[in-house]
DNA sequence: TAAAAAAGAATGAACGTTCATTTTTAATAT
DNA sequence: ATATTAAAAATGAACGTTCATTCTTTTTTA
């Protein structure tokens, strides 16, 4: 089978490079040689395990994208309450922009810029389901306010991402009682208050 | 006097064009060519007014930035009310994003890319000074949380950005309402409760 | 009429991708 | 076990294109 003998290290080792270097300099200032020198690997071999450079990135971001939400989903069971399940994801969600840092920046990057094409986008989008079913089960319980998931998404969950922005540019430091903080302040905006 | 006597027309066009090709393509997918065909201009002539791609970048950047804090500043006044105040700056930023959608696309894509330079970066973070005097002035009234600035920011202003950002990909509309709750929203999140 | 502004064509470097070739792999035959 | 071999994987060099920038000439301005 010839797709199973190429090497998945080489694969891996080349999403790798593409996430540190897009970081550092964006999509299009990098060329596909230096991503190819970082991974080790002839700019030909690229072609054996992408298309192009256009669908290295895409593929590229679903990977990450799919390492975020496995990330946040983790530990939440369904049988969870709708308060207890929301903080057990938002938390593994700080975790993983403050531990996965090269992750979330792309993340970021990715979701700010025409880099990756509509479908990939999309497609990245589902993932997050299993929150948006929680808020829904929230609704019906009267326990989360009736307003539309973005506006959700916007109050609670999309916050954590500037904060990570400054604490990577040094600008502060986020220790367990400012996260502590920061969810309270996430939940109460968007539970419905008694 | 030689600057004086080239167009601002000109140089206008270029910064103008700057920003929609920047929106549609990104930084690096955007050709001089094409931003001097679209602003009318020979390739040559933009050389007269900008240092080079990166200065034009730049340049087109720090205006932008001082168009949002102009608008997001214009009808404040120190004399107002913290809670006042506040809500008229939040209510002005809310509304150019929502009017001026191109540059508050242009500047998000700036603040999640390394397109900008650091120095002008940091310019363009000055101009925020009258939001951060007055949440300074808040916290000495003992009206706001005594959090940092960054907190605050990423409490209240943050989330509109989030919220434009799927407004314009058509996911959902911002109505007055909409508006209104999301202002109380991120005003009951920095204000102290009593 | 001379200096500034603008233009279009030219230049050289850098890029994504492909090509021709070599190396590695693994199945088979000895 | 070892040798054989054909296909797959990997490579470095080369190709054609595109781009930022500069050069030379023309046009505009005062």
């Amino acid at each position: 089978m010839a797709a199973l003998q190429k090497s998945i290290d080489k694969r891996n080792a080349l999403i790798e490079a593409t996430i540190e270097l897009v970081n550092n300099d964006g999509f299009h200032a990098t060329p596909m040689s230096k991503i190819a020198k970082m991974a080790n690997v002839s700019p030909a071999t690229i072609y054996l395990y992408f298309d192009n450079k256009q669908d290295l990135v895409n593929k590229t971001y679903i990977e990450v994208k799919s390492r975020y939400t496995a990330y946040a989903f983790e530990t939440y069971r369904e049988t969870m309450s709708v308060e207890e399940g929301f903080e057990v994801i938002w938390k593994r969600i700080a975790d993983f922009k403050l531990k996965e840092v090269a992750d979330a920046m792309f993340l970021a990057q990715c979701d700010n810029t025409p880099m990756i094409d509509e479908p990939s986008r999309r497609e990245g989008i589902k993932h997050l389901q299993p929150l948006l079913d929680l808020w829904a089960r929230g609704k019906a319980e009267g326990i989360i306010k009736p307003i539309s998931d973005y506006l959700l998404y916007a109050y609670s969950i999309n916050p954590l991402s500037f904060l990570m922005l400054v604490e990577n540019r040094g600008a502060i430091k986020i220790g367990p009682q400012e996260l502590e903080e920061a969810f309270q302040a996430a939940w109460s905006s968007i539970k419905i208050n008694r």
